[in-house]
DNA sequence: CAATTTGATACCCAATTGTTATCATTCGTC
DNA sequence: GACGAATGATAACAATTGGGTATCAAATTG
């Protein structure tokens, strides 16, 4: 009895009102005339208002009749679009994502991704977040963002990802440092030089490539001043405190009184992975993956370091 | 297998978004919990979209169902808001009223009605159009208008009225008239008199009472400049052309160059009538209706002339 | 490891919806 | 003015849909 306004009956309903003729409209709903007749009645039994006034010639709206029409047809086109848009939210097409990313991150491939995902889904509303790598993992497990863009390599249990770029170290130099008069830089002539680098709680991912060089090449860093992102180290070293290691990327970054050489002698690599949880799968987040990993220049990087180059991990739901 | 978003569906779909948990949703909604699993299973099919990741252990909405339950929420609401909106225009608290008025009905109970029926009912629109009684009795029978104000007696078949004024007649005079040394003029003083009065096509309802009480008199008024409307006969008056007779309402609308003066010897009554069709009853305008025969002044109106006084003909209906 | 909780499934029954047959009334036509 | 056609209403029956009970498998808890 109290059905309150089933759809099927809004359609009868709004059917006989613009045929105003009851056996034009059960034929139009491919339904026996009967069927709406019982409709309407129900339709005017629970509303306790009279729809239609109908004798046996003529169907013509009430004023109630009206008011309800507009409101059925509203309703039905809103649920149209959103059966369209609940659709269209399963392929990702509209939708949300959070993304974390590093300095690194953003001096190097993640802007055009940027542009070339909101190109293709104007419709996914993009948050960005800037973190460290420590910090974007924590994001992730709590929730707070879809994806990361981290300093690599991440190898954790429940995360998937992806090599987004791979990049080559360079010595920062004060300008006035001998060292500049070299055009690339033998890493053993670092020994004993000052070094300036990031903070180690926030800069453990990048610091631990540095190490690992360095020992790679019989010394020990003696780090005398700590920085909390790259400005701060450029401006460190610009201050002549001490001479610093930065990812190749960082030349879209020029900065007065730094000098930026490479190393003669490493070939060490610094990858930038994109990161994102296996579980808690979401449509806008698989689309975004997608365009990272098909993204052309990213290709080009593929292949021309196929080794390191970006590939996804784990084969879970794709 | 085509129900294409049930709302019964919708609302199951709803409760188990909001409690993340398929059994309360079920004592919620006072059914069983198969019924839950079944619905939610039939909706997914049909909208071919998953709504809600559900383990053994933990129920979530997928992107597309939080898409979908906030659109469920925006239809419910509105079908909500639909069906209060429909009972308000059965009871004629939100609609639409054309009414037509003349000249007359404006200079008297009018616009105290009318403020009277906005403040009561302020979401029913009211258009007013200025029309003779000729023009309204036709806009009335082509569904133009839903109430005239017109100038009465009316007795037509599928009409019914109100009389909602009833009003003496007054004489006009150009200000340097000698009639115009009398408190009060005796009808026959204006036997010979050149008259200025409405043209007969659009005035003859009040003609005919002007004619009458003429003949009453015992002579016929020499009519010999006609106006299209009060201002229009006022003016003529002013110019000197004739004197004319008028409704004492005209009081409301003092003219320079023209003196009033009542009938010393006349008590014949123009009646103006509320007037609408028996058939297409429409809610909104039945409240106008009541408005018209509740309102404080006409009930006065009643008592001080109860032969004359305002009263519903016919009983089809009410 | 047993007990409990959760969502899913199978099966049956009740309620809702659809169909066919038929009626009363109205309107147009001859 | 009678007759036929068209219209919406009604009754009885059939089909479909939705709800209830019993039960299961998996996960969690003590």
């Amino acid at each position: 009895m109290h059905r309150t306004c089933d759809l099927r009956y809004m359609r009868y309903f709004m059917a006989v009102a613009e045929e105003l003729n009851f056996r034009r409209a059960a034929e139009r709903l491919r339904v026996a005339q009967p069927a709406i007749s019982r409709a309407i009645r129900e339709l005017e039994s629970d509303l306790e208002t009279r729809l239609l006034e109908r004798s046996n010639r003529r169907v013509e709206l009430t004023d109630a009749g009206q008011v309800f029409l507009d409101g059925c047809r509203r309703v039905a086109s809103d649920i149209e679009a959103l059966i369209e848009d609940t659709v269209r939210a399963r392929d990702g097409e509209i939708g949300h994502v959070r993304i974390g990313y590093t300095d690194f991150a953003i001096n190097g491939a993640l802007p055009a991704v940027l542009q070339d995902f909101r190109a293709r889904f104007p419709e996914v509303s993009v948050e960005l977040i800037n973190m460290v790598t420590a910090t974007q993992l924590d994001a992730l497990r709590r929730g707070e963002i879809e994806v990361g863009f981290v300093t690599g390599p991440i190898a954790e249990p429940g995360l998937e990802h992806l090599v987004v770029q791979n990049e080559r170290l360079v010595v920062v130099l004060p300008e006035s440092h001998p060292l500049t008069r070299l055009p690339a830089v033998p890493l053993a002539k670092l020994a004993g030089e000052p070094f300036v680098a990031g903070q180690a709680t926030h800069w453990q991912h990048f610091l631990s490539h540095m190490i690992r060089i360095c020992h790679g090449a019989g010394f020990e860093p003696r780090v005398v001043q700590a920085a909390y992102n790259s400005e701060g180290i450029f401006g460190l070293v610009a201050a002549n405190m001490g001479i610093s290691l930065h990812v190749e990327g960082t030349h879209n970054h020029i900065r007065r009184g730094v000098a930026i050489r490479p190393l003669s002698d490493c070939d060490h690599r610094v990858p930038t992975e994109a990161i994102w949880r296996s579980d808690k799968p979401s449509p806008a987040r698989e689309r975004f993956i997608e365009t990272v990993a098909g993204w052309p220049a990213m290709q080009e990087e593929r292949n021309a370091h196929p080794a390191a180059g970006p590939e996804r991990t784990s084969d879970a739901g794709h």
